[in-house]
Parts: C-alpha cells; sequence; structure tokens
DNA sequence: CCACCTTAAGTAATTTAGTTACATTTTAAA
DNA sequence: TTTAAAATGTAACTAAATTACTTAAGGTGG
C-alpha cells in the first residue's frame, strides 16, 4: 500500500555494485547526508572528488528526475534531521548520542511498521474484539507490560477485559475458553511456550484467537487473526525495546478502531469512564 | 540543542499573519505538501494563483535561502510521507485512515520530544538510578503499565526493583524511603493526587524522588530531579496514547544509560539473564 | 476626502544551477 | 595489442530561480 523503500538504506545496499566516481558520491552522501540536501550538485561534486555530470548520473540510477529531486527524496529519508536507519547503540556513546539514536530507532521502526501495516487484519480484528463478550490480553515478560496497557485502554470500553501472567492460570483460562471469547496473546518472537500452549489451548476451547507477533512464527500458526509485526531489533547487545512499542501503537489503532466500530454511544460511555478521574486529580489552571 | 520546529507546523501558524497572496501559498502548501515538495516554482505560483517572485519571497519569509532550499525543508517535514502534525481522528475516519494517523502522529511525538529532550536531567536520573540500591516505579492507570514496563526492563541488572499500585501500599512505601532509594513516579499529567501525596511523603522520608512528568506540574515541583515530557494529546476526545510512548521511549534511553554507565560488567549480567530465558521459547530455526 | 507614503504583488531581465551532448579516458575482452 | 564498450569528464546549453524594477493596493495624516 505503501512501498517507500528508503533512499538512504537503498544507497547503502547499492554500494558494491557502483562504480568507481559513483561509489565516491555514494559514500559522500552516506557520510553526511543531511549536509548533502543541502549542497548544490557543484559542491558534492566537488567534495566526492568527481565531475558533475556523474552525480547527475548518479541521481538517475536512484530513480530521480535529476539531482533536485534527489535532494527531496534524500530529505524525505531523513526525519528532521533523524537518520531513518537503524544505528546500534555503542559503548563509546555519550550522553549527546545515545538518547537520540533510541528516538532515531524508535521512529524508524514505526516508519517501517506503518509503511507494512497489515490493514485487513486490524479491520478483521477490529471486528472480532467489538462483538466479543470478553477480552483477554496475555503475554509475558515484556509483553505483559504491553497487555497491561491494552487492558487499560480496552477496560474503558464495555467489554470485560482481563490479563494474566501466571502461566498455570494461563493454561486454566485458555482451556476454559468459550464462544465470545476473544485470546490476544502477545508476544514479539512468538515462540514463547506458555504462551503458544496457552494458545493452542484456547484455538481449542472454541474462543477466538488473535495474535500480535512476528509473521510465521509459532504462535502465528495457532491464532484466527494474526496481527504481523516486524521489527528487526537492532539493540541485540542491550535490550529490545523498540518492537513493544510498535505492538502498543498497533493497540492503540485497535481501540481507535473498536471505537470508530462503536460509535457514539461507545465515545460517551469513554467520556463518562474519563469524567470519572477527574476527582482524583489536582485541577489544571486553565 | 536541536531546535528545529517543524515547517510545516510553522506554516500553519503563520497563515493568519499573512499577506493575500502569501496566503494562496500557504494554502496550496499544506492542501499537499508531499506534491508541493516536487513542484517547481512556477507551477506552485500557478497552483496557488500567484507570480513566481511571490514564491519566493514567501520561502525567504520562512527562513530558507530560497525556493529549492524551501523544499528541501518542506521535504525534511514530511516522514516517508508521513504528515508531521497532529491530525485527530474523525469519526469519519475508516481503515485506510485510521491506523496512518494514529502512526503519524505516534512518529511526530517523538520527533518533538526528541527535539527537546532533557538531556541534562536524564543524566542526573541515569546516575540516581545506577547508585540506587533500590528502584520503584510507580504509577497509577495507564501509567501503571510505563511502571510496570519499567520494571521489566530495570529487572535485568543488579538493583532491586519493584511496582506497586495500590494507593495505600504506595503511600506506605513511600513514607518508609530510606536514604539509597529511587522513586521514579510517572504521570503524564502530574496531577494524580495519590502520586503527588507518595512523591511528598518519598521526599520527606530522605529518599530520592525522579518525576517522569510535564513540566511545572504539581508532581514536578517535588521532585529532586524531573524528566519532563511535554506532549500534548491530540486526541482528546478519545484516549491519551501518545505522551505514554514518549515516556517509554524515555525509559529505553534510561535503561542505556544506566547499561552504558555500568560498562561491561553490567552488559554480562544482562547476557546472562538474557540467556536464562531461552529455554522459555521454542528454538529459532536459523 | 484626497494625496502621499508604505507595503504588497507582478513583470521582465539576469544570474545561477542543472542538464545534455559530445569527447576522452579507462578497462576488459578478443 | 587492438578494439570496443563502459565510464568519466568538458563544455555548451537549457531551465529554473532570483533580483531589480515597476505597478498596484491599502492605509494614514493632512
Amino acid at each position: 500500500m505503501n512501498p517507500k523503500p528508503n533512499l538512504l538504506t537503498q544507497v547503502a545496499a547499492a554500494l558494491p555494485g557502483l562504480s568507481k566516481s559513483e561509489t565516491k558520491v555514494a559514500q559522500a552522501i552516506l557520510a553526511d547526508p543531511e549536509a548533502a540536501t543541502q549542497s548544490s550538485i557543484a559542491n558534492l561534486a566537488k567534495l566526492a572528488g568527481v565531475s558533475e555530470p556523474s552525480v547527475n548520473r548518479f541521481s538517475k540510477r536512484f530513480g530521480a528526475k535529476g539531482f533536485p529531486d534527489f535532494k527531496i527524496q534524500l530529505a524525505t529519508s531523513l526525519v528532521s534531521g533523524v537518520r531513518y536507519m537503524s544505528q546500534a547503540v555503542e559503548p563509546s556513546d555519550d550522553i549527546a548520542s545515545y538518547p537520540y539514536k533510541l528516538f532515531d530507532n524508535t521512529i524508524s521502526s514505526l516508519i517501517l511498521a506503518r509503511d507494512a501495516l497489515p490493514t485487513e487484519a486490524i479491520a478483521e480484528a477490529v471486528d472480532l474484539l467489538s462483538a466479543a463478550n470478553r477480552i483477554l490480553f496475555l503475554g509475558l515478560g515484556t509483553s505483559a507490560a504491553v497487555a497491561k496497557d491494552a487492558e487499560h485502554k480496552f477496560f474503558r470500553f464495555n467489554t470485560p477485559v482481563t490479563t494474566q501472567t501466571d502461566p498455570l492460570m494461563l493454561r486454566m483460562l485458555a482451556a476454559g475458553g468459550v464462544q465470545g471469547d476473544v485470546f490476544f496473546f502477545i508476544s514479539h518472537t512468538g515462540r514463547t511456550k506458555a504462551i503458544v500452549e496457552a494458545a493452542e489451548l484456547a484455538q481449542t476451547s472454541g474462543a477466538t484467537v488473535i495474535g500480535l507477533t512476528s509473521a510465521k512464527s509459532p504462535l502465528a500458526k495457532v491464532c484466527d487473526c494474526v496481527l504481523e509485526v516486524n521489527v528487526t531489533e537492532n539493540t541485540d547487545d542491550y535490550l529490545p525495546m523498540t518492537s513493544r512499542i510498535v505492538q502498543l501503537v498497533l493497540i492503540d489503532t485497535l481501540v481507535t478502531g473498536v471505537m470508530l466500530h462503536g460509535g457514539s454511544t461507545l465515545v460517551e460511555h469513554v467520556a463518562k469512564i474519563k469524567e470519572s478521574l477527574r476527582v482524583t486529580r489536582y485541577p489544571s489552571k486553565k
């Protein structure tokens, strides 16, 4: 639907197959993409140590109409200066770099996820969740926090909603599923045994099973509806971080979908619930 | 540090103060920013129904060197086609629009937050967390899920970490704080009474108090270290969504900071913990 | 209420930047 | 070693953008 492979990534990927001067141009651009978007063709040519037409040819090779067009596309690959490419955090990073890297990586993941949203699955999940008599959000570890967040969001609707992290309770819940129940399993890897087994049990029990996981995982195989989220964690040495953010935004999408599905009645209901929280807060001045 | 207010937002904001032809240009650009980045000055002038120099003057008014430069800046305001402006979800939205709006809004918030990161406070919080004997992540409602996520992340370090959502337990915990304890309060509004009161108690008890909240809120006033996150929720009719995402990424930043602070010893410890989870998963094929 | 001044917008000339066509060099193959 | 094809550079050319100038519009003081 939105096939827009990032130009900067493309340039990096094409590097090995480029000719001598084209390589020089590519390197000059990759060295400082922000600067490249600002320079004239003469400037960049000088910087790369090649002639102007070489830069022009380079631009056309990547599908641009010419150099100015290339610059525009390049600028689009940068998000307000965010380098829309994965950058691992290194031990040498300091306070001036790692926070930005983390935000940039998260933003990049969201952009990639946005360009590959499983809209049909989302629509299906919204229908299933809207029709549910009971919803169970189930995840372990990091995904438990995601499940908890989902519970909070859906709690504001009229449908009973639960989370559970005890594996034994999970099995019992899953085994006791009935038609009308929607089991929503969350697992980035889709390989957590306790989750996959619970999903199998739920599937057998006649309940509806939705999975928020990566494609072709064991969990995906046992779901009625799979919400695929394929995020490659680039911070392997450290901790998984970006995938759950994407999961959370996807859940926001489902919340919004259910809300729109429910129409004004549901909106009013949610407003009422929101209002009930007012007294727990100190009033704002405005 | 990175003061880059978004051009598209700036244009929209400047609209009321613009002259007749400048307004026309602004409208033409706002109507289809993507197209504007692709057109020539002649094209855009025709589209807006003004002369070419008007477009040029317009460009300069917004700090650009000229029209081409303006186009580059404009392209930077768009993230791979993401409209880097808040767009409210409307009842008329369907599956083809609302998921993208949600992702776009989240991405926009992250970009804005990234350009206003409280780096000093982050550095301070990292030092405090690294030195802590015990860490308590405390939030209610949506922030409870954020706290739970933080707990999961910090659990992998050597420091004892807890969360608590029962308001009575919260008070008791806070009252019983000792030096070496780090109370980490999470509240988007910073106006939740139970949280603010607990923060006051913790403050009095001699423990260190960190707040992840918005600036100048009641909570911010009673913290030793305030991590300001100023996200304006643009989905007022529906549910708070983007603020917690920013909070989560900020916590990721803290986790990374503590990790870097701890050096190789901590990295090894975390690797060991990660390894311990392996047997709970089905092996991946590769 | 009119004249003048200030600001805004358009026209046309100029300048700058980018492109194309062609020449030269390099490289690989026969 | 010759030859041809691919790659790169030079220079002429084209298009686009900018500047300087002119005209028009709107507001203010006489």
